[in-house]
DNA sequence: TATTGTTATACTCTATAACTATA
DNA sequence: TATAGTTATAGAGTATAACAATA
């Protein structure tokens, strides 16, 4: 069957107000010949394409490293925070408790870290890096420090401090 | 089964050097006392919680017009560009073309949009709202002002700006 | 009763690849 | 051969709810 053809969802058109089909094949959605209406000032509307932009550009620098993304922040907290308890994991990096599960279950079986019960708590288990783990980090934030520097020859030492500081109250204030 | 008892996976503690488990229940993740190490200056991070904050905040205030979160996107560029064609909403939307698929389709069974053939290339439909389509934009466009001020509000009318700038050199100029 | 953590499950968003039809 | 669009499918990432163990 034809793509859309002989069902209700579609009607044929000669040629009104049309406009012409881009045959851009930039990368950056704003080399196009489109209107953005409202998008234009939309915060939101930026944010989600800078993410999804800066979170490619750093993965690929990753190489072999990879690792699973939200896997990054979860290690990075355990490096900063030996001991840190599941549900304190879960507050600081904004996920669900059952996600955190997920993702130590991951990296301990990928022997990045190690967990261990805790006897004033035994309901908590404490995450610790493991050698591998320190490792792992270690040059992963290399690399992000790397890539860090790409932002920054990108938008400037100053605007992206100050990019920083705006995103830390966007994330603190609102309700 | 006990939780994690009896499986290779954990050990126990007795207590060295855990960090206290938080029992801070509010909603930020840094009203923690928790090192963020370099997460803290990392914009990428930043990035992704701001967005999930403001993405948040912005559909809790849709009330009945909740709409699928990427379809507001693809709305509001067929408002601005009647008769715009798939692959330029996949470009400008920074999706691929099987997504917006499954977008219009969506929308022209809510009756949002309807798509008609191009005569003048029968592999290219296009797209236009309907008058429906037209009032929840309408609607969903007061929201986002709405939303956009309470933005302003929170971070200044100057940072605001700023920070579009910014963004937009970012997802402009990331190789 | 409340909390930590696990599990099962399901939902959203997205891309890849194979396809049809058109160019 | 190349492009527009569809479909099937799969894989992240996430949350909800029910549960066991513990407080």
């Amino acid at each position: 069957m034809r793509a859309n053809e002989g069902t209700s969802r579609t009607e044929d058109i000669t040629n009104h107000e049309a406009v012409p089909a881009n045959t851009n094949s930039a990368s950056s959605p704003f080399d196009e010949t489109v209107q953005f209406g409202i998008l234009e000032q939309l915060v939101g509307f930026h944010l989600r394409l800078a993410d999804d932009r800066t979170f490619e550009n750093f993965a690929r620098g990753l190489g072999s490293d990879r690792l699973r993304p939200g896997c990054f922040t979860m290690l990075t907290l355990i490096v900063n925070n030996p001991g840190i308890t599941q549900i304190t994991l879960s507050r600081a990096s904004g996920r669900d408790k059952s996600s955190v599960t997920k993702d130590l279950r991951y990296m301990e079986d990928a022997g990045l870290i190690r967990r261990v019960r805790l006897n004033e708590d035994r309901r908590s288990y404490a995450s610790f890096v493991t050698q591998a783990g320190a490792e792992l980090s270690e040059r992963l934030t290399c690399e992000v420090k790397a890539h860090s520097m790409r932002l920054t020859s990108i938008i400037g030492e100053d605007r992206k401090a100050l990019l920083l500081t705006i995103l830390k109250d966007l994330i603190n204030n609102l309700p």
